[in-house]
Order: C-alpha cells, then structure tokens, then sequence
DNA sequence: ATTTTGATTGAGATACATTATCAATTAGGA
DNA sequence: TCCTAATTGATAATGTATCTCAATCAAAAT
C-alpha cells in the first residue's frame, strides 16, 4: 500500500465523513453512500474509512460496546458517548497534550496514543428515563445508529 | 434482577477473575472456568461476567478493536494496550480524580465516567518489529488472546 | 498512445465477540 | 415442602468487521 491512488469510491466515502455533522460509524457511511451509489459495496467503505483515518484525512473514535465512530474533525478532543442510545458528543474541555509525557516511560513499551471516552446520559436519554413507560430515545442499540444524524454538528456544550 | 442468587457457576467464574493476574477477556475466562467446569456454557460465562460488573465486584476495560477485558483491581487505574499483540497493561500514573469536575456541565446530560485507554506497543512487540521476517508476537489478533496468560501481574513499569 | 503493474473493487463468505431464545433447572423465601 | 422467579445450558442469531478472489482500473513506464 505504498501508493495509494485516487479512486472515486475513496473520494465519495471521505467527502461523506467531511459532509457528516455527526459521529458516524463504517455503517452510517455505508448506508449514506450505498443509497446515492448503490454500486459501492460494503467492503470498498469499510477498507476506505480505514485506508483514510490511516492517512490522516479522518480520525477514527474506538471504543467498546459500540461500533467505531469516524470524525471529520481532526484537531484533539475529548468524546462523550452516551450509554443509553450510542450517539458521540463533542466535549469542550482543553485537551490535555502533555498526558503523554508523563507516563513513566520504561521497560521498553512505546507509548504511541491516548484515548479518552467520558459516558452518561444524553439530555434526551435523561429525559427518556424521567418519563417512565416511555421509551427510552434509541433504546435498542441495534438500531439506535440510524437516530444519529442531527442537522448540526452535536457538542456537548450546545 | 432485584434479587440475585449465590450459584456455584458464578462463584467460579469470579474466582477465574479475581485469580488471574492479567487482563482476560471474556474468552479467555470462559476457557479457564471450562477446562476445569466442562459443563459450564459459555452464555454462562458472559452473563456472569456482566452480572459481577454490574455488582462492582469486578472491573470491565471497554475499548475496541479488540475484545472486552475484565480486571479483578476495582480501583481507578490507567492502562495501556499493545495495538500489535492486543495484550493490556496497567500503568503505573496516578490517576487523575478530577477530570469530571473539570468537564462544563451543561445542556442537561449526565456525566457519569471517563474511559482512559492508552496505546503503542508493548516490549515484545517492540522487538519483534526490529527482528524483519520474525513474527509480530502474537500478530494474528484472532488468536493473540491465547497468549495472554502470564505468570506475574502485567504492569507498565514491570 | 500502449503496455504493464499492482492497487482497488464488488459480492459474498467468513470470522469473531456477544446477545437472544427458551425449555429445564434450581436457589431461597413463604 | 412448595412456589416463584432467577439462572442455566445448548444453540441460534446478531452486529461489526475482515477476508477471498477474480475482475477492474489508475498511474507509472515504455
């Protein structure tokens, strides 16, 4: 994979993850992209969201217990998930650039990154559990990924 | 689940927890609690898993790209995973208290956790990837779990 | 412009971790 | 002892992601 080359596929899947004001997963993109090219498969986005947070060009969130998000936003900054209904939020709290630095750096490990993921509710799934009998917003995790599409980018200060 | 009941298969499958002296997965408990309990079913195993982590009496490490793990030490730690050979270690950095506090509660979500997972490689790995042609230790993720069974505690500091 | 080469694609199979199903069993209180 | 709901075991199913491989295609070399 020492050239890699411009196909439209990768440039269809990385303009959708530019477009996104969200957290999308692989399969957010999927569906976005396979509705508008119905000829690009499954294998080809998946391979391309890897092919491009590996260059750089997105930053891919992992985190369990959850499929992996993707981000047009490059820049270091901290996550919320919400552990009700999955969706990621933007968090304002400067990045702490120097964490790094202060491991104990010995025995031979090579410290590469830091993830970082705070959980809880989000204002909706707050207010979902306040409301008994009603359902909770996205509750069923297989499906709650198709709620994750906001019309602005989400932050968790609003 | 208001009341819980003392089973022996729980009572095992803590006890595979608290002994072990690393970070198992799910599988890997399930093939230690098996060996010994051939007639304990993997679903089992999980419930279990996720029933004792619910109750706090052990700690689950979610992060992915790899499977979940479980810890027997509750107290808050840092670790640290090898991207290579998928093996976790805990580091040895104060942990830090405050950093929920220090998060702008606003908008109406509920903060309730952070999730701190660093990366890079691990010594063995690191010494596999200056020997060319020799395997990445434990390359093949599929089964890297398998090698995960030390005899002391795995810590960053050794 | 043509050839060559290997990166990329599409479609489906496959892998893996985990959860769901459901009848049978069983712990613990009445 | 009896009841009842929690739990179990065996297996199916699910979700996410990767692998396979022949066909295609971008881009460098000629």
């Amino acid at each position: 994979m020492q050239n890699t080359r411009n196909t439209m596929q990768r440039d269809i899947v990385l303009n959708a993850v530019l477009e996104s004001c969200t957290h999308p997963t692989a399969d957010n993109i999927y569906h976005e992209v396979h509705e508008a090219h119905p000829h690009i498969s499954r294998a080809t986005v998946y391979r391309n969201l890897s092919v491009l947070s590996g260059e750089g060009k997105i930053q891919k969130i992992t985190h369990t217990g959850t499929a992996d998000r993707y981000d047009f936003n490059l820049s270091h900054h901290y996550h919320f998930r919400c552990t009700a209904c999955d969706k990621v939020f933007d968090i304002d709290l400067p990045y702490d650039e120097g964490i790094l630095g202060r491991v104990p750096n010995k025995a031979g490990f090579r410290l590469s990154g830091c993830e970082v993921m705070f959980t809880g509710l989000c204002p909706a799934c707050v207010a979902a559990e306040a409301a008994p009998g009603a359902e909770t917003a996205g509750s069923n995790k297989a499906y709650s990924q198709q709620n994750d599409i906001f019309g602005g980018t989400e932050t968790w200060q609003n």
